[in-house]
Formats: structure tokens, C-alpha cells, sequence
DNA sequence: AATTCATATATTATCGATAATCGAAAGGTA
DNA sequence: TACCTTTCGATTATCGATAATATATGAATT
């Protein structure tokens, strides 16, 4: 019975959704220039909307804005991505050492996830095991209620993005599937502390994956 | 011998640093509605400038905007401020596993910003014994050379702000100031273990201040 | 050939004005 | 009185046009 309310959305929050749709799609690049008037023109709207939109996208990460020369999908270099993986582990660690109760309720939720996982394994579909993947991690962090830290993992999806593509386009997704079973299991046992640990270890693991490339 | 540029400083940055100064300087304090066009008036501008500098601000989390509206300097609330100090734990004690080299050079910055906070002690002040304080903190968190990281810290300042001042008004200085030589030895013994494991200690004391308060 | 300078072009940054929207106040109805 | 509707003032959101700036191009100079 989801309560249904009219679509009010300002220009600029359509505009964004666009230019966010067209980077999934894959019709926008990294590198690729987003010219305001240009934006402006193709929908129909004036500069202002898609300038506001542009700088939204840029405090998102998700484009790289200078001044007086336009914004450019933003192409995440090496250090960039090992660095958001590092914050990530520092987020999710801490949030697992805080989670204290529903314990079993999480580790329910993370056996879907981890269902997911295996089925996307089987499947050698990489785009649903990474959707999995991130959903597995998600819901560790959503369970200790810290709204603030919650948005910033969030706001590390784009790097978060490049190299889980990478990884698992060339490392077998059952070994990247492998470490995360234990991690459940040791929240079943209530025992955070091993929980983090294994966290820990599974992004030191990951880490050597990334490392190994390129 | 720093290198001087000409000032070449769009409006919205102009307008930008003028807002936030107002906010160092009490002229505009939490709840305050900032107005578009009556800024752009007292400025000399005209609306889109102090419009972008308004969203730089929310981006910052120092103002909160509303559609339709308008924005307000920003209030936190209780929860928003736990969940900070929340994140800044999280950060500072990864940062603390992971600063591998030049621990002595990192100590002796400690030392320097230690001496400074003790100063402030005495003399019971309270503005340069925060500052000090950060500093302190922020070395840490420099130290292992993640950028990334970093920044979020920094986009922490202002929620930490509030508690800092709150604390160090109700809680004995030299109380606050004990708990941190102690994280300067362990690093001086190349024991970073020990040292994260003070900064968690650290907070876990600071947290019980805090709620202790109202 | 390399360097400087001037020009041209593309794009952003800013402007002033108008439209859209919100919230409060006023008025009407049961 | 309580509730709903209308109106109005204040403010943001959007527009179209212009100014400012950066980069590229090419000519002039050494």
C-alpha cells in the first residue's frame, strides 16, 4: 500500500538522472566532455538546470569539473580506487565491531545476498555477482544505524565500481565468493570480532587480486 | 619565497569564503536562513553566484537546502554528531594500522601539536586547544597518505566542531589532554597496535563525556 | 626552428528578468 | 471552533542573453 505521490522533479534532478543513466548505459565514458549548452540544447531546458545538475555530479565523484574549461566524466586512476577500497575497509570494520544487536537478523540477510552470490557464480554472470557483492557488504554496514557513515560508503561507489569489475573479470568469482560464507558464519556465532577480522582479510586478499593486475 | 598568483577568484568563490567567514565569526549561526537574492544584493551580484556558493555550502554539510525554500546554516542534531564521531574513529584507527614508515617523524609532529594543546591547558584556551586538538588528530590521519580519506575526515570538521566545543567546556582540559601522550609513546615504541588501540580507548572515554552532557 | 604575440573560437560564468512554488494569512463554510 | 479553500507575499527555479575566460590557431619575430 506504498503511498503514491505526483512526480514533482526539478529540472536539474531530471537532468541528473539522465546524464546518470547515460554513464550506466554506457553512452557517457570516462573522459568523455559534458558541455553545459550542449546538454542544454538536447533536452530542451536552459544552461542553468544542467550547470546545477554538473556540479551535483561532480560532488557525487562522478564527474571532474575545472573552472572555466566544462566537466569531463571522471576517470579514477589507480591510487584513487586502492585509496576508497582502503576507507571502505575502515567503514565496514567499524561498523561491524559496532553492529551488537540482531546479530541473526543480519546473518539471515546475508545469506540472501550470499545465495545471490553463488547462483551469479554458476551463472559466470559477473554483472549480478558484483550487485550481490555489493548488496553483501552493504547490509553490514547499514546494520550498526549510522546514517553519516552509511552515505559516505555509499558515496564511494564509482571507484568501488572500476575495480570490482576488474577483479572479477579476471580472478575466478568462487574464490572471491569463498570469503565471504566464514564472515556470515561468525556473525551466526556472535562473534564480531572474528567477523571483522575475516573482513579484513578479505580485502587484504582482494587487494593482492588488484595488485597482481596491470 | 611562496610563489604569489594573481587573485583570480570566480564570484561564487568570493561569495563562498564570505559566508563561511560569517560563520567563523558568529554572524550566521545554525538556523540562520541564508537568502539567494538578499545576499547577492548586500554583495554586489547578481543571484547565480551566491546560488552555487549555497550548494558548495550544503555540499560541505554546513548549510541544509530545502527545494522551494531556501537553505539555513545547519544544525546538528545529537545522532548526526554520535555518527560522526562515529566515522572519525572509524578513519583515524585505520589510519593508525596503516601509517607504515616514518613513525618517528609522525611522533615528533605529535609532539609538536601535544605541546600546543598542553599551552592551551594552562592558559584555559579553549579555541586554541581544539585547534590543537584537530591538529593532532589530523596528523594522524595524514600520515598514511591516503587523500581520499583524508578528505572525508576533513568534511567531518564541522559536526565535530559542536561536540569539541561542548565537551571541552564541560570536561576539565587536562582530562581531554591525558588521553593522548599516550597514543605519541605507543607510536614512539613502533607499536601501532597499541596506539590504535589508545585512539579507541580515546573515543570510548570522549564518548562517555558526551553523553553524560544533556 | 622556437618563441612570442595576437586573434579566433568554444565554453563557462554571470547577469537581469520571469515563472513556478511554497507557506502563511485571510476568508468562507459547516 | 474546526476545517477547507483562496489569495498573497516571499523565495527559489528557470530562462535567454551577455561577459569573461581558456585553449587552439596562425602570424610575426628572433
Amino acid at each position: 500500500m506504498a503511498k503514491k505521490t505526483v512526480v514533482r522533479q526539478s529540472l536539474k534532478d531530471q537532468v541528473k538522472s539522465i546524464l546518470i543513466d547515460r554513464m550506466i548505459d554506457g553512452d557517457l565514458v570516462p573522459g568523455d566532455r559534458i558541455k553545459e549548452l550542449q546538454v542544454a540544447k538536447e533536452l530542451g531546458t536552459s544552461q542553468a538546470p544542467v550547470r546545477e545538475a554538473i556540479r551535483c555530479l561532480e560532488t557525487l565523484g562522478y564527474v571532474e569539473h575545472i573552472p572555466h574549461v566544462g566537466a569531463m566524466v571522471k576517470t579514477f586512476n589507480r591510487k584513487e580506487i586502492e585509496e576508497a577500497y582502503q576507507v571502505r575497509e575502515a567503514l565496514e570494520v567499524h561498523a561491524t565491531n559496532q553492529v551488537n544487536d540482531k546479530l541473526d537478523e543480519l546473518a539471515n540477510e546475508l545469506d540472501i545476498h550470499l545465495e545471490q552470490m553463488l547462483l551469479a557464480t554458476q551463472k559466470r554472470n559477473i554483472r549480478i555477482f558484483t550487485e550481490a557483492d555489493n548488496q553483501f557488504h552493504r547490509a553490514i554496514v547499514a546494520y550498526c544505524h549510522n546514517d553519516t557513515l552509511l552515505s559516505i560508503w555509499e558515496s564511494l561507489k564509482m571507484q568501488l565500481q572500476v575495480i570490482a569489475t576488474l577483479v572479477e573479470t579476471s580472478v575466478p568469482l568462487d574464490e572471491i565468493y569463498s570469503l565471504h560464507p566464514p564472515i556470515v558464519e561468525a556473525f551466526k556465532m556472535q562473534s564480531q570480532d572474528r567477523a571483522s577480522l575475516l573482513l579484513q582479510g578479505h580485502y587484504k586478499i582482494l587487494s593482492g587480486y588488484w595488485k597482481d593486475l596491470k
